[in-house]
DNA sequence: CTACGAGTTCGAGTGCACTCTCAGTCAAGC
DNA sequence: GCTTGACTGAGAGTGCACTCGAACTCGTAG
């Protein structure tokens, strides 16, 4: 596979695919007879699993370390599992932030809703914009 | 209340704080006698909102476009809520994505976890690298 | 009066993760 | 033999969100 049907197939540019490369994110490609990147079907499966790691925030540094681990082989499966899980754990926080956050949209959003409520009621105009505590002098 | 306690209430900067009142996320602020810049506790409120989007990812100048809209006053609450319901649903799908992710993180690190037992047991190394499809030679 | 520290403006610099341009190379088709 | 189009490496440029430095101004304590 060159580097074009990669790109395709993995969602990457061939310019991020050379990058990774060059960064050390991919290892280095086997090249054909015109020095041209000739890629395995397997390197998809790195790629999505970097993907995965991109999505839920790990900086590039950290993949790279990873991804050094792996170059090294089975022997440093132990601080894959310690780096991943020590990954986990931020992820998850950062899920529990998100959710608080929602909550927060949320109570924001239906204090909009009960203004435009009053409004459409009494169509009085004020100059309050924080709509989650309502005027007590409203209807 | 001076830039510097602000910074120091509000977990901001104070360049950060200058920065945003630039750009007009931040309202222009009263000054004293001497053109330095006096607030009102009330920013803090305003300051904590701009986090909490902030902190679900929304970028800058969406916040802008929330900001101006606050400037304009109450009438622009139903525009407000629609721009917060339009990030409350992107909030929401990175919310699954990460949950998502979070389950391939966990069966990576199980995949890890059980190659170590393995390698305990039989204290053999192999060449895999992807410890999720367990190998079917192992005890 | 002088020193100090906190403030001021303006503009340049930083770190991240790409993203693109350039000049050149190469295999295949006409 | 020539064109075409995907590819090459090196390096510059981009967008975001700050972050910092330089040179300056104030108000107050000693």
């Amino acid at each position: 596979m060159k580097i074009g049907e990669l790109a395709r197939r993995s969602g990457l540019t061939a310019h991020t695919i050379r990058y990774y490369e060059r960064i050390g994110l991919l290892p280095f490609a086997d090249r054909d007879n015109g020095r041209r990147r000739d890629y395995d079907a397997s390197i998809l499966t790195w790629i999505a699993f970097l993907g995965r790691l991109k999505e839920t925030g790990m900086p590039i540094r950290d993949m790279l370390l990873y991804a050094s681990l792996r170059e090294q082989g089975p022997k440093t499966g132990r601080d894959r599992r310690l780096l991943l899980e020590a990954h986990r754990t931020r992820v998850h926080a950062r899920l529990e932030e998100l959710s608080a956050c929602l909550t927060v949209l949320d109570s924001k959003i239906a204090g909009y809703r009960a203004a435009e409520e009053r409004t459409e009621a009494d169509d009085e105009p004020d100059k309050r914009d924080e709509p989650a505590r309502a005027r007590t002098s409203g209807a």
